[in-house]
DNA sequence: CGTCATCGTCGAACCGGTTCAACAGCAGGA
DNA sequence: TCCTGCTGTTGAACCGGTTCGACGATGACG
């Protein structure tokens, strides 16, 4: 493999010289400049990643720090995964994807050996094990999910809490004034998932506020509970018209439990999710929902990780905590309670 | 950040010693050893990365290059990531994530940088343009999934062969006499993707020896069409007793369209998909299934790799081409045509 | 014609590890 | 007592880049 030695033997010329050519960084006469470029192309000359990075203490290489918990839906986590990787690469970066169990150790290894240049961290807790080791961290950090405490980090998560109230008043506005929402099971809570009771509770207060009944329940993850839970909820609430759906698993089960019941939407049942357009298109959910936007937050994490790495003013900014308002996307999945068919005439 | 210059000045020695203290590489004297420990744990000593990348020409992490084609299930990806990624952690290695759309520019750029030890590819084409890059790289690869040419290289697939002669064999075996089977999307086809027509030619080679009527016909990867796709087909050819599904899209819109038509699986339709038993939890699929093993899959890959890398002699042995022998798990989704309910009196 | 910038190039040092050859100290054998 | 061999430690070189300070050549200027 081609050095950086060859290349300048090759033309003729000093390894600094070489070195400067090739990055611009000192003005070289146009003859040597050609003479460096083309030995550099014959030789098929790259750059060896380690001595770079050890040159300038910069790998070009983001951390991605992801859990798929069994307990989680697993396709909703690949558009935040492609949302990273793919802008990463646009700005020069690639990603080192770690899903080791124990995440604080891993954020430990990939920090203090200087693997990367910063890190995105997924899958936030409340009270997040990683996020005192990342504050610490030489490098910059970033996050997908609201942590109980932001400090000392950049923040990007979809506001939950506006997401919980635009559902409760889309429906009540329809006249609904019976309501169940659906959250994640009860362990996501348990291990710190502040968004599902950031977007239960702001839905709780607002139904008390327009005097709307709201049953809040936790999901399940998994078939064929998820299935299960659905059958029970529509048995113990009959006369709800509403259903809000903050769990990807419990939604993508929904059309076939409906079909099962003869339960037409939005005729029987209005229907909210909180899920992204891909996820939507992949299971053919005909549902009104909350973009989630997790190729948006993966980029938005992303570029402003990138802006703090590469510039020295950037690293000095005050913190940002950037909320996505929640767009409503209608599929027409709601109507006013007991309505004919839209299509009827 | 301490250096190992700064350990061996804590522990009063010389830089070699602290080396050679650590790594255990030459006889040092207990008294020496445990003063070197006891700085390096004093100064939350860790190695740079690239310094050592630099020296011992190993960077500890491997190459994952994974496309995720618009027309392809995302969600069933997740599995073969995560078998690579904690195999790949267990044996001491983190992970660096491609998802480039250009694959062999970006296999290029890893590999000839030396950022990984070695690669692990995936979505193979039968005629893949990043293998002539991965032959001539440095660094050894394996594939998951079999291409044209095996040549030079670790070879790890489902036998999609197999799979199709055994999903005939069974259903033939029941008493079906004309089945369906749906395969992935004409384009993944047209891009290469061999495991479609290696399961399809060798189920249709097996029921023409069996005088079984195969009609084999493409699908879709999304909804709607694929939910359309399956209405057209069923209405097609409503002689069919028998569906085999090669495709993860198709089996998860299964379950609502035979709901809508009133179609009993298996008193109408005896069912076989070919996915993962991760797949079938997550979306409840009730159906009978050969298993794809995708982390069994990208565990091995990695496994290979790693011995590849690590020992010069395993650098010489020759190359393998390991598949996966189908296993046909039963959820009870098939029986003779026409047979009463299995749970009937 | 001498002086001074400016431009282009070079040598050397540095980043932080690993590893080789050499060597000091000590015990054992002649 | 001297030589040999072994153990434990060290200095120096090396991996492959980047970057700083210096220096020679060239042209502008007084």
């Amino acid at each position: 493999m081609a050095t950086i030695g060859d290349v300048a033997r090759e033309a003729g010329v000093s390894r600094s010289t070489a070195s400067y050519a090739l990055s611009g960084k000192r003005p070289i006469s146009d003859e040597v400049r050609r003479r460096v470029l083309a030995a550099a192309e014959a030789l098929a000359y790259t750059p060896n990643a380690g001595a770079r990075a050890l040159a300038t203490s910069q790998t070009k290489v983001l951390g991605l720090l992801a859990q798929f918990h069994e307990d989680e839906f697993a396709p909703a986590m690949m558009q935040y995964l492609l949302g990273v990787t793919d802008t990463a690469r646009d700005l020069g970066y690639d990603t080192l994807l770690v899903t080791e169990a124990d995440g604080a150790r891993a954020l430990r290894r990939i920090t203090d050996s200087r693997m990367v240049d910063g890190v995105v961290l997924m899958n936030i807790a409340q009270d997040d094990q990683r996020l005192p080791i990342l504050r610490a961290a030489p490098q910059p950090g970033a996050l997908v999910g609201l942590p109980g405490d932001c400090s000392g980090l950049d923040v990007f998560d979809l506001d939950f809490e506006e997401a919980g109230r635009v559902m409760v008043e889309h429906l009540h506005r329809l006249g609904h004034r019976e309501l169940i929402l659906i959250s994640q099971p009860e362990h996501v809570v348990e291990r710190g998932g502040a968004y599902v009771w950031r977007l239960r509770d702001a839905a709780l207060e607002r139904a008390r506020q327009l005097g709307v009944t709201l049953h809040a329940v936790y999901g399940e993850s998994r078939q064929p509970a998820v299935g299960r839970l659905l059958n029970e909820l529509l048995d113990t609430y009959p006369s709800a018209t509403g259903l809000m759906i903050n769990n990807e698993a419990a939604t993508a089960a929904l059309p076939s439990v409906a079909h099962e019941r003869g339960l037409r939407v939005p005729e029987d049942l209005s229907v909210i999710g909180r899920y992204s357009a891909e996820f939507a298109a992949t299971f053919s959910l005909p549902y009104s929902f909350i973009e989630s936007a997790p190729d948006r937050l993966g980029s938005m994490a992303v570029r402003q990780l990138v802006r703090r790495v590469e510039s020295p003013a950037a690293r000095d900014e005050p913190f940002v905590v950037r909320f996505i308002s929640p767009e409503l996307i209608s599929r027409g999945s709601t109507a006013p309670p007991g309505a004919p068919h839209p299509n009827a005439r």
